[in-house]
DNA sequence: CTGAAAGCGCTTACAG
DNA sequence: CTGAAAGCGCTTACAG
């Protein structure tokens, strides 16, 4: 079957192609009859309009690109349904490639999208990335572009993010609260915003409470893994036997720790109390079940596509558009791995 | 700043556009002191081809459309990963469509991607899906297209699948060796053939073992959720309180079921057994660890993209493409929800 | 109410 | 080795 054109139904019907144009797009200056005969031919042939024709006339193409650093994370796979289903609402199509946590990557889905042409771009950072070229270039390009979860403060652009050190904060607090002083904190690598944000917020808590810092009692991932929390657990049981809680930088190292203290018998909160970061659905069938600070993903996917759909309409219509920044509430859930120290 | 043209270059060089476009593409007949100024000059102006011509010209957009019934869903977030990775490395990237388990949005979906004009579709039917209509016109286009995981058999199409009934018999069989005899199944809906399959794997298990089939030990999901295996849970306890076994369509229900036990004290596997499918992560860090089978959902993307690649590379050349079937291996991982009955 | 014409930016068969 | 020309399929300003 070859795909039918304007052309053909121009020929077919012995008007121009210009009519046949304007009758689907219901212009008001065709007559109901020109109309009529049109758009039941077109049904007829099964008509659909090419888009790479419309794209090059049009000079958009009604797709958005996403670069986050992994599609196989709660997290993420949350934020993507909700780019994904506020895009779709809007006649969007949504176009996803991962980092990999790796700069490099990053930089080369950033040339793809951009070579794309894409109408706008929407990313979360990877881990490495310390290096803001390929952002610049984005912005450079004038092409719509929204940072959400893991940022770059210093690019001018819309972002969505939550207040990581408040979170992190309330989330000490809570342990503190409960009756647990020795905290370890597990923190994520050293250059992302968020994981920098969350160590502030954990040292500002045990301020706030009196409690010394002691850096001794801060570990860093590498690779924000499931094996890591298993491994720092152990180490944290040799450094700080005496350790009373432990607070994770997100959900899956919380989950490495827990199945280790699970493993080898240690008590969930009776020896040492354990909070993550995130609200996985995991934490909450969990044994204990697992406390944690609920971020809102969905909803970040959704703001973060409604920002970027005011930019891309502002730039169609050349527009000025001021980019803004949009911080979402985020909440402590307590569960039982948390239980107030008897 | 303005994007660069193949116009703009030629001008600026006092050369042909066609001179230009062969130079940039290394045609062997362009002298090589024409290259290097014609590709110099490109860098300089950041030059990139404009997709959306070269589309047109060339029809073809190196991109696909996938469409699944949900993102945030363990499996299939680990087949788009395998997806995406397989379509970069080979130059292509995925549009990203959820049809929510509604027929009715799977069917505007394909029309959205047909519309689209993307070089293939691959696509996992959602659990309403008993109609064909919408699949019969991704062929009678021509497009490229693979089913995989919950497919529609009758369809003429390339598919990725496993073995549904041998590796639910396989679960099942598993229970029985370990000394369970009465045991329950919590099916998926009535239309997916995956549902079908792995109903009929546990009936004939219960054959070969010469255990009488009890339709009253069958529950059938209606949405396949977390909160259906809490509800079925509790209903087998009431309906069968002697039950040994729960074989449950996946991990997802078989966790409502292990947190309702775990929270009501039913203790696993000493009262009952629960065996899952699909080996979600969750799975292994549970208490107790669930049992489940392992299914390859990365190398089902993976396998996924490239059968398509192969009938899009013999679409373009116009070499005809007959559609393959590839199954790939599961296997039952047991682990602590299923421990050799005492 | 209808249509001729220009143009989006590229690719490529063909001529020289 | 270089380039004029056609054409991919659409949209739209303009003329009548």
């Amino acid at each position: 079957m070859k795909e039918a054109t304007l052309k053909e139904i121009a020929e077919k019907l012995g008007i121009s192609i210009t009519t046949v144009s304007k009758a689907l797009k219901d212009y008001p200056d065709v007559s109901l009859k020109t109309k009529d005969a049109v758009i039941s031919l077109a049904k007829k042939l099964n008509y659909s309009p090419n888009s790479f024709a419309v794209n090059l006339r049009t000079k958009e193409s009604k797709t958005i690109g996403l670069i986050i650093p992994e599609i196989v994370h709660h997290f993420f796979s949350n934020v993507i349904n909700g780019i994904v289903a506020e895009a779709e609402k809007n006649g969007y199509l949504v176009i996803i490639l991962q980092s990999n946590e790796s700069l490099e990557l990053e930089k080369k889905q950033v040339a793809l999208l951009i070579n794309k042409r894409v109408d706008g771009i929407i990313i979360s950072l990877s881990n490495e990335s310390n290096d803001d070229s390929h952002l610049k270039e984005i912005i450079a390009r004038k092409i719509p572009f929204v940072q959400f979860d893991k940022i770059a403060k210093l690019i001018h652009s819309s972002k969505v993010v939550i207040n990581d050190q408040l979170a992190a904060r309330n989330a000490v607090q809570h342990l503190i609260d409960n009756g647990y002083r020795k905290i370890a904190h597990i923190r994520g690598p050293l250059n992302p915003q968020n994981a920098i944000d969350r160590f502030i917020g954990y040292k500002k808590a045990l301020e706030i409470n009196n409690i010394p810092f002691d850096a001794s009692l801060v570990y860093t991932c590498e690779k924000v893994t499931f094996q890591e929390g298993i491994d720092f657990a152990k180490q944290i049981m040799a450094d700080h036997p005496d350790v009373e809680g432990i607070f994770a930088i997100t959900d899956l190292v919380a989950v490495g720790v827990l199945s280790y203290f699970n493993d080898i018998g240690i008590k969930i909160p009776e020896q040492v109390a354990v909070i993550g970061f995130s609200n996985w659905f995991m934490s909450r069938v969990l044994t204990p079940k697992l406390s944690t600070v609920d971020q809102p993903s969905h909803e970040m996917g959704v703001t973060s596509f409604k920002l970027l759909l005011e930019e891309m309409n502002c730039h169609k219509k050349e527009i000025p558009f001021t980019p803004r920044t949009i911080e979402l509430e985020t909440k402590v859930i307590a569960r039982e791995s948390t239980f107030k120290k008897k």
